[in-house]
This record gives structure tokens, sequence and C-alpha cells, in this order.
DNA sequence: TCAGTTGTGGAATGGATCGTCCATAACGTA
DNA sequence: TACGTTATGGACGATCCATTCCACAACTGA
């Protein structure tokens, strides 16, 4: 009956969400993305209302891109792989920073930083990303110190919380200008500091660590 | 000879950081600031350029006030309180972000989010600050080093980049939207976490550590 | 007291931007 | 094939905002 649409709804969100991470919620254009999708005014409004739904679809897409990255870097697995399923995620998580040779960061903390002051919506996707991410971390400390990797005397949810504040500061000092080497060297020293148990020799967290992945 | 300013600059500038602080570069018109301040546009533009202008000032005067109080919390002092130091800062810093209630965040995190990309001011001045935090905490790392608090044979380097990612990344979560407690215990497991020397007993990663100050 | 210089503040300007509107196109169904 | 319904996309209106302009005020040195 009525006329089908002629374009693919997941690929104009690509486009957007590309003009979104590159200049911000405020500094992109609605002609902006009209022009990157090929898209006239009518249908984009038509198809997704205003700006700032526009906004919350992508920033929705990106948080739930996060959390099954994380998912797909943790969950699962047998306990004796644990700590490297995280030493694996948090050095992932380095890498995609110090590679970001545009500087452009992640959306969720670009779009948390200038929305979620005033924007209850941002500011609950990005609460519940945290949380989730949380747990997939505190599982997986849980299975190493079961496997005997990691202290069993410290409490799996601070080390969560403590690898979830590394990985989101390397994106903030990342941004803030710090050199990809370092920010390396960050996942590495973060993962070394963690505590072995009694009697354990800790990883090396001196000058010339071989880095493991 | 001239007519001489009827304003305080210092107060000008303290009510335009307000704003800015409030609602980004993007977001603040410089009516607000007019308003908020009192001074006509003539006035403001006439003192300070234009509104970019007007904003690396105010971004660079933060800068300088975020070094300044680390280095007030961290420089100077016998060695043997350098730990206390540090763990002073790190908790001042969770303690700032734990008590912003209005989720401002922290002016640096968000000028460098939404500016640095495309503004190499922005960028320098945040890559500078960066650095000089990173220096101060080298110091007193090696500091507490040599008076036997940390262990010597970590590298000063990466542990002051990891507790500079901490702080940062306190601030990151917290605007994600963390609770208070959660980053005030991110705080104490981080400085917990730090190497002790060998064959002495590291603080306490457990779940109900006696915060120490 | 007067002249010259700079500060002041609000009106005006010019450009940019969000969202709407509408004539037209494309499709399925009767 | 004709019709109803939705998609399309570019023009348009209304608003907003950074910056400039200008008439006037305040101050100092001569």
């Amino acid at each position: 009956m009525p006329r089908p649409r002629a374009f693919d709804e997941r690929q104009v969100l690509e486009r957007a969400r590309e003009q979104f991470w590159a200049t911000g919620y405020a500094g992109t254009r609605m002609d902006d993305i009209a022009q990157a999708t090929g898209l006239g005014k009518g249908s984009l409004y038509g198809a997704f209302g205003d700006k700032g739904k526009l906004f919350h679809r992508v920033f929705g897409d990106w948080c739930t891109a996060v959390v099954e990255v994380a998912e797909g870097r943790l969950a699962g697995g047998p306990d004796a792989e644990a700590l490297a399923r995280l030493s694996g995620y948090v050095h992932l998580m380095a890498e995609n920073t110090a590679s970001d040779t545009e500087r452009r960061g992640c959306l969720l903390a670009k779009g948390a930083a200038e929305l979620a002051q005033h924007d209850p919506t941002v500011a609950g996707r990005s609460a519940e990303t945290m949380t989730a991410l949380l747990t997939l971390l505190r599982t997986e400390i849980s299975a190493a110190q079961r496997h005997g990797d990691i202290d069993s005397a410290a409490d799996p949810e601070r080390l969560a919380a403590l690898l979830l504040t590394v990985v989101r500061g390397i994106e903030a000092v990342g941004k803030a200008g710090l050199d990809p080497e370092t920010l390396r060297n960050i996942a590495d020293t973060a993962l070394a500091v963690l505590p072995m148990p009694e009697g354990q020799k800790r990883l090396a967290t001196g000058r010339s660590p071989a880095r493991e992945n």
C-alpha cells in the first residue's frame, strides 16, 4: 500500500553516528546528516523525529555496542583463562584509544560530557552502560579468583570498579593528549598491580616488562 | 586619559567560567555571559576578543588551577609522608567528583571532549596539563619509594600514569553515573593496589577496609 | 574647563540552523 | 489501471546567535 523506504535504516544511523562522533551533538547540523546520508530533511524527520531523538537512537546503539564488545571479550570461558580475558579486554580498549589518531574519543564519553547534565535520557543510558560493564568485569574477576590468579581476599566489586575506571580513564587521558605508548603502558600497569594470591609472585611492574597478551 | 574599566576582570572570568562549565562551549551564548557578568556586549568583546578567545582564557586558567591544586597537595614535604600526600590527593579528586551533585564534571575534561579534536589551543593546553600532573605524581611516587612505602622495583613513571588515569577516570565514570560511594571506593582501591616492597603487607583490598586518609 | 581617549550597553546585522510544508513519486491493492 | 497511502527532498519560515556599530558616558591631563 504505502510507498516503501528507499534507504537502509542501519546505514543511515551509521552515517549519522559518524557525524555526531566527529563533531558532537551541538556541533553537527541536520543538513550535514542529510548530506552525509543522501536523505532529504523530510525523510530524515519523518523517519527519526527530531535531532534529539536521532541522537538518542545513535547514542543508545553505541552503548549497546560497547557492552557487546565487552561481552565478546569477557563473558564465558574457563576460569583458567579469566585473567587472560581481562587482560585482552583492557589492552583492546587501550589500543582503541591509542590508535584513534583523529582524537575522536568515545561517543559515550563525548555524549555524556556534553549532555548528561541536562538530558536525562543520555544520563540514564550511560549509567546503565557503566553498571553493565561493572557486572561483566566483576564476574570475570571472580572467575580469576576461583582459579587462583587474583587474591581471593580482594573484593571483586572494587577491583571491577577500578578496572572500569582505568579503561574509561585511558580514554580520557588519551583525548587529553597522552601519547599512544603511554596509554598502552597504563593498561599493562593496571593489570600488573592486580593483587596476586599470597606467596605468588606478582607480574612485573618494572621498566621493561614483557607485554603479555 | 582614557576612561577606566568599571568591572573586575577576575570576577568577569569567574562568571564566564561558571557559564562555560555549566553548559559547555557551544551551549553558552555570549548573551548569557553578558547577562551573568552584567557587562554589555561591547565591553565584553572589547576586553576579551571573541567567544573563542574568552573560552581559551577561561580554559587556560582552569588548567592552571588544576595543576596548582595538585602542587598544593603533592609538591614538597618529607619522603615519609609522600604516600600520605598521594593518598590525600587521589581522595580529594574523588571527593570532588563525588560531591559534584550537579554533574558538571571537570571543565578540563568537558572542554577537551568538546573541542580538543578541532581546536589546537585546547588540545595543547590539556596535553601540557596532563604532563605537568604526571611529573608531580612521578616525583611523589619516587619519594615514597625512597622511604620504602612503595616497591622500588616499580617504574615511577608507570605508576604515575596509572594514578593519573585513575583520577581522570573517576571523573569520567562519575559523569557517566556511578554513585559517590563507589567513586570513593575506587580511590581507596587504587591506592591499596600500589605495589608494596617485598615482604611488606599490602593495604587491605578487602570488603571493609578502614579508609585511611 | 575642555579635548581626547577609551569604556559602555543596547540596537542592528548577517549568517546559520532547526523544523515544517508541499508538490511530487512510488508502491500495493482493488 | 486508478486510488489511497506513505516516502522524498528541496524550498521556506522563524528563530537564534556571534559579532559589529554607534551614540553616549567617564575619566585625565593640559
